[in-house]
DNA sequence: CGCCACTTTGAGTAGTGTCAATGCTGGTGG
DNA sequence: CCACCAGCATTGACACTACTCAAAGTGGCG
C-alpha cells in the first residue's frame, strides 16, 4: 500500500493538522464519509445494528444509555476529535444512543474498515488506543463526580468542565444542554440543578440566562473550590484532626453553600 | 519476525487457551514477567511513574482514584484477563491505584514494549482495542449504577455482579471486599451498605456471614427485580400512564423495600 | 395571541449521611 | 488457654440533602 496515503497532507476531510490522531483514522483510504447533523438528530441508537463508527469533527454530541425500565442517563458529552460508537468489536449493536446537541459534523467510517485499518496500519492502532484511553479517563472522572460529590459540587464541576482548557481566560461558554440533560448527566433532578444554579447566580459566581444557551463564569476561584469540595465535614477529615471549632453551625438561609 | 512466536501454543505463561486475548499480549517475545501479589499488596499507585502495565491472570484487584482532598473512590474491580495500568500513552504516571484483594498473579510488561508490540503486530492491537472497550463498557455500567440507582438497587446489582456469568446456578460467591470498600464502589456509606445487606438477610434474599468472606444468593429473582428498580414511582412512568392505584402507601417498618 | 416546552420556586418528605455506641471476630501475648 | 485488643460490622437516633409533587413564571414559535 502507498504510505503517502496516510500522510496528513493528503487528508481530504480534515482541515490542516488539527486533531492529528483523528486525521490519521478518518482520512484513510477514502472510505470515510463526511456527514452533518442538526441539533437533536440521532447519529445512532442503542441496540440498533452497528454498521459504522464516527469521528466527531465539530459540534457536541450527547451519549445516552437507556435502562430496562425506561430511565435514561447521559453518560458523557463527546468533544471534537472523539470517537463515537466504537463498541467491543464482537458486539453487533451500539451500546448507547448518540444525539447531536449542536450542529455537528462527523466522519463516518464502516466498521469492517476499522478492523482492516487497525490490522494494516500500526500508527492508527496506537491512535485508537490513545483515544479509547482518553475516553476511559473522562468516564472515570465522571464516575468520581457521580459517586462522591454533592449536588453543589457536581454542578460546579460540570460548569468548569465546559471550559475547553484548564486555564482559559475566556469565561463565556456555550451551554448546549437543557436543565433536564444536565440533571441526567450529573445524577440529579431538574429541580435540584435549577436551584443550585439559581443560587450560584444570586451569589454572583455565574451569570446564566435561563435555559439552553450560554453561561458566564464570574468567579472562577470560588467555583473551583466548590467543585473540589473544600470545606466539607465528612470523610475528608478522617485522619486529620477534626475541626476544633466544633460542628458546623446551621447554615444561613440565603445560600446552599457555606461561606468562603 | 517469527509468526509462530505469537501462537497460543507457544505461550509459556498462560495456561491453555484461557483468556485468548490476554494470551496474545502477555506471551509476546518473552519480555513479560510473571508476578504474584498478596492481598493488600500495591501493584501501582496513582501518580507514580508508569513503567509497566499488567495483565491480570488470577485473583481480583481493586482500582482506586484519589481526590485532591483525600477522599478516595473505588472505580472498579479488575477480573482475570483485564489490563491494568494502561494509561493514555502520553501520560507519564498511573491514573489510579491498584491493590490486590485476593492472592493475584499478573503478567508485567514494560510500557515501551507495548508500543512496539502494537506497532508490529496487528492481532495484538485489535485485542487491545477490544479489552479497552470492555473496560469502557463496564465503567459505563457503573456510571449508570452510581447516577440513577437507589441504595437498595446499588447493593442488589453489586451482589449480582459478583456472579461470574449471567445464568450461573452457583450462588455461593466470594466477596473480597469489606463493607467500606463496597460503599466506596457504590457511592454510599458503610452504614447504608450494612443496613441494606442486613435487610436483605432478614428477607432471606441473601445469606452473608459478617465481613469479608463469602455471600450466598438465596433468591436471585427478587434480587434481580430489586437491582433493576422494578416498582419505583418516579421517572420510570413518565410517558406511561401513572399508576392508577394512587401514590404508594407509606412503606412498612420492617423492610427497606416495598412488597414484591 | 395562545400554546407548549422549559425553567423556576415552594412546601413537604423520603432516603442517606452523620455521629455515637455496641457487637462480633480473629489475632496476640500473658 | 483465656483475656484483651484492634478492626470491622451492626444498630440506633437524628439531621440534612436532594427528591417529589405542585404551581407559577418565561420565552419561542406557529
Amino acid at each position: 500500500m502507498d504510505e503517502s496515503l496516510w500522510d496528513l497532507a493528503a487528508c481530504l476531510l480534515c482541515d490542516a493538522q488539527l486533531y492529528s490522531r483523528l486525521a490519521l483514522i478518518c482520512c484513510s483510504y477514502g472510505f470515510s464519509r463526511m456527514q452533518s447533523f442538526e441539533p437533536g438528530a440521532v447519529l445512532f441508537r442503542a441496540g440498533s445494528a452497528r454498521k459504522d463508527f464516527f469521528v466527531l469533527r465539530q459540534g457536541q454530541v450527547k451519549l445516552m444509555m437507556m435502562a430496562a425500565d425506561g430511565r435514561e442517563q447521559i453518560i458523557g458529552l463527546a468533544v471534537p476529535g472523539q470517537l463515537l460508537g466504537v463498541t467491543t468489536l464482537e458486539d453487533p449493536v451500539y451500546p448507547c444512543t448518540a444525539i447531536a446537541l449542536t450542529q455537528s459534523s462527523v466522519c463516518r467510517i464502516p466498521y469492517h474498515e476499522l478492523v482492516n485499518v487497525v490490522e494494516t496500519n500500526p500508527r492508527v492502532s496506537l491512535s485508537l488506543v490513545r483515544l479509547l484511553n482518553q475516553e476511559l479517563k473522562r468516564t472515570r472522572a465522571l464516575l468520581h463526580t457521580l459517586g462522591r460529590k454533592t449536588a453543589v459540587e457536581k454542578v460546579a464541576s460540570f460548569i468548569l468542565s465546559l471550559k475547553p482548557t484548564r486555564d482559559q481566560v475566556e469565561t463565556d461558554l456555550a451551554l448546549p444542554l437543557s436543565r433536564d440533560e444536565i440533571a441526567s448527566l450529573l445524577g440529579l433532578t431538574v429541580e435540584t440543578v435549577s436551584r443550585v444554579m439559581a443560587d450560584f447566580r444570586r451569589r454572583r459566581i455565574i451569570d446564566a440566562p435561563r435555559g439552553r444557551g450560554r453561561i458566564r463564569i464570574l468567579d472562577c476561584a470560588v467555583l473551583e473550590s466548590l467543585a473540589d469540595g473544600v470545606n466539607r465535614s465528612s470523610h475528608a477529615t478522617r485522619e486529620r484532626p477534626r475541626r476544633p471549632e466544633g460542628r458546623r453551625a446551621s447554615r444561613e438561609q440565603s445560600s446552599l453553600v457555606p461561606d468562603h
